[in-house]
DNA sequence: CTGAAAGCGCTTACAG
DNA sequence: CTGAAAGCGCTTACAG
């Protein structure tokens, strides 16, 4: 019976929690002692703390977060926002690849990830500044970078360790992880120039998020700098304007050859009225998509992709997170520091040649 | 200039945090009026709780949840443990639509969602263990329920508000939430048949779980009850497992004219065979899935399939899980309220009917 | 290397 | 209706 000596608390309700007092009654020493202990910390000899630790483990102690963050310890949670609704998250695939690779290297720190969807970019704001001000959260990550986005100075106002996801530009003093679309963009268009395509399209997603902007600009730059036509084609939101756009581009009387895709779940859409029309891929019309995923993967034709990672994504930007939040720590001077964290960091897209480029009998 | 009245702290790093201490020197009354005043709890009159709601707004004071937490309040927090790996969980569409529906309604009640992944079972249950003994979380949602699953009796023991995703059946005394498989089994095959289809398959996943095996009794009871001819195919993990199980029945001499599949993501990998094999939806083979998504209603034909909104699924979970959290704090004998907590929900399914079933000429 | 004390920010009885 | 005190579980100086 290892409980023999936990006596009954008043109530009779749950259980009394053992704490270091319990642990420093048995080992005959003070709580400090134990606490410098079980942290690994200098004052105690080498015999004590093993006689205390051994005394922990055996009471099952388990050291009280609230009563550790009271102390200004790091409460080892990290945030997130989304201002979007539920359903809209939901029907994205990288949403949750994300999400995972952001837990995974959390996890292994012992650090959680404290998510809330909000309606506006004001509550959002708000989210950050209550977050931050009862201590909730270590740091945060800021998702879907806009252009002149308001969240980025109030972050920068508020001083306190966050993670820009999106970029290059427009996060200000905020460090940063992003994907060089920029980079991606040439991949692709060199790739699809390279089979002796002339005429290329870009279906593009909302033009609200900063990438697609970003995306634009490289396509049409790249497209004629090897003197071959860009044709960019605005398609809103998700598969339905992924669709639309596609016919649209079909009804041209010139049409382009080879048509690229913003996402995954849009490139699908595409092709599917592709196939439709009788139009077969890659031999009559090649697809690209800037987002790889397991559908783009099994599609058939299977999908040529940038291989971005969600998931690893995911993983760099928790790494570089608790990176951030260990620097803010230990911060000698508050603004020589922050500068210093206020780096960004660029992950290398891949392309990933698939069927419905391959081949491909262009123009 | 609102911080006139802050001094600066020892230190001079992060500005002091605002206390209920601050408030009551401000108010001239002392720190348990305050506490009492913006709990809403009787015991000070109604002009002094004004005055003191007043200066609380003016200073900005934010509760610090870590001292709420150490006097015995809930931590505003649940948990969910995912032994799956990153990769996997990137690729379910489900996943990130559950959560997106979790958030949604914990985030109104300010309760936060910890999620960890973890390599196995065992570990999951030490997590549970170690939040609960830790007060990290005030509940747990428990998803993929297994048959005869370890972690039932696990969080059985350790007596805990936890609520399993899954059923009914197989969660012991716990709470649980589910979709009624059997219901959905149901509509999907008398629709089917009421078609005119004599030869139904069904492309299954992973055996391992609980509703895998749910459904194949039903579907097969089902088939036998209307005089149709039911054909299991076991298709393991995925699309690329469903790709391999469409080919084995277009194999077969003696081929269905209707397929239902597992999941969205499978249905779209067996359509893409269908199509390749130049048989047509629904004229030649009938498609149907147990999940709903965008990608199933922006496929062409769209997938008839199973309206289990999974972010619908997420918000009744979450509501679920903080109803017996909070039956839990109010609980006057342990035993009593725990056995009245643990009654199961389960959410009806609904058939949706598009193109890839509809008007099939069957038979 | 160890002990005694004060403090983190809040809540909860218990007196007045 | 209000005040003074003790306590939640831990950490951090500061003496010995």
């Amino acid at each position: 019976m290892s409980t023999s000596r936990v006596s009954t608390p008043r109530g009779a309700g749950r259980p009394r929690r053992v704490t270091i007092a319990d642990i420093a009654d048995r080992a005959g020493v003070t709580a400090a002692a134990v606490s410098l202990a079980v942290n690994g910390r200098p004052g105690v000899s080498d015999a004590t703390r093993a006689r205390i630790m051994d005394i922990a483990r055996e009471l099952d102690w388990e050291p009280s977060p609230a009563a550790r963050a009271l102390t200004g310890a790091p409460v080892l949670a990290v945030g997130m926002v989304l201002a979007r609704p539920a359903e809209v998250l939901g029907n994205e695939a990288f949403f949750g690849a994300f999400v995972a690779g952001l837990q995974e290297v959390l996890s292994t720190e012992d650090y959680s990830l404290q998510m809330k969807i909000v309606e506006s970019t004001e509550a959002e704001i708000e989210t950050y500044r209550r977050w931050f001000g009862q201590r909730r959260v270590d740091g945060v990550v800021m998702v879907d970078l806009r252009q002149d986005d308001p969240r980025v100075p109030a972050l920068e106002k508020l001083g306190q360790p966050a993670l820009v996801i999106g970029g290059p530009g427009h996060h200000g003093s905020l460090p940063a992880v992003y994907v060089d679309d920029a980079v991606a963009t040439t991949l692709l268009v060199d790739h699809l120039v390279g089979l002796g395509h002339r005429r290329i399209a870009r279906v593009a997603g909302t033009a609200e998020f900063f990438h697609t902007a970003q995306r634009d600009r490289a396509f049409l730059d790249r497209c004629e700098e090897l003197g071959a036509t860009g044709v960019l084609q605005d398609a809103g939101y998700g598969a339905q304007g992924a669709a639309a756009a596609t016919e649209g581009l079909l009804a041209e009387e010139d049409a382009p050859s080879a048509i690229i895709f913003d996402s995954d779940e849009m490139a699908l859409a595409g092709s599917q009225v592709l196939l439709e029309n009788g139009i077969r891929i890659p031999q009559q019309m090649a697809v690209a998509s800037y987002e790889d995923s397991a559908l783009a993967r099994t599609h058939r034709p299977a999908i040529t992709a940038i291989g971005r990672s969600a998931v690893q994504y995911g993983r760099v930007a928790a790494t570089r997170l608790l990176e951030i939040i260990d620097a803010d720590r230990r911060r000698p001077l508050p603004d020589a520091a922050q500068a210093a964290t206020g780096e960004v960091r660029a992950i290398d897209p891949q392309l990933i040649v698939r069927a419905s480029t391959a081949g491909a009998d262009a123009g």
